[in-house]
DNA sequence: CCTAACGTTAACGTTAACGTCAATATGTTG
DNA sequence: CAACATATTGACGTTAACGTTAACGTTAGG
């Protein structure tokens, strides 16, 4: 079975952010790669994770909330109190993004109505 | 012409904010109430602004692009360049929005299906 | 008039999420 | 082997968005 590798490097140029912000996460414990030596290596499943890290972080959720979110993920969900921690922590966070996903509705309609105006206003321009 | 006003405290209040986090917006540009003297005096249309703040905060918009949008708003658009420059800019933040909502909406069906099995687990557990 | 309740400005403190820099190690290429 | 690229761990610096405290003015009620 081949598994693909990669360099904190290959890694923080495909995501387009920084190796700083990488051991960042890691310190934060979102991440936890393994090591050849003292260096890191990453495989697809950091990726992954990688992936949804910066997903929750342009839904503006802090790293202290993706992480709780990983571990309970990580969680085996098996027992009572914690499956009910996880159902209420879900139903938290999607109120949240319903809130949000209706505030970009809002705020998409009014940008389209202002973009409307002003390329009116730059044809009148462009004829008088 | 009955003209509605409130003290920072009962703004504060009805958007659920400090006074602080209020006077931090004036400082930043952002809002620019009446005085009594020394106090501030809020209406109506300074409620619409600051409604509009939270909404961008919760969008995850900082401050600073906050005050951009105002600015770019009450620049009584006329001249070429300010059009354009305002139209440049409402497609960047369309983009981003759009790319924010398809985010939402991976997010909440992962959620939805997360929130599904976690009660279908408790279900067993009651049976057991 | 005295006290509360509310307001003001100014200034320093705090947290999150990295940026930046130093000192050091490891690997590889001409 | 020397030079260079890339890696590591600290540690301190930075920015945004307020929180907190200090020191003080003003207004309403008893």
């Amino acid at each position: 079975m081949k598994t693909i590798s990669f360099s904190i490097s290959e890694l923080s140029k495909s995501f387009d952010i920084t190796p700083r912000a990488i051991r960042f996460y890691e310190d934060q414990g979102l991440l936890s790669p393994l090591r050849e030596g003292t260096r890191r290596v990453y495989q697809e499943k950091d990726r992954v994770r990688l992936r949804l890290i910066l997903r929750g972080k342009r839904l503006g959720f802090p790293l202290s909330e993706i992480k709780e979110i990983f571990d309970l993920y990580d969680n085996e969900m098996g027992e009572e109190t914690q499956l009910k921690v996880l159902i209420r922590k879900i139903q938290e966070r999607r109120l949240r993004l319903e809130q949000q996903r209706d505030d970009i509705e809002v705020v998409l309609t009014e940008m389209l109505d202002v973009e409307k105006r002003a390329k009116a206003a730059l044809e009148e321009l462009g004829e008088a």
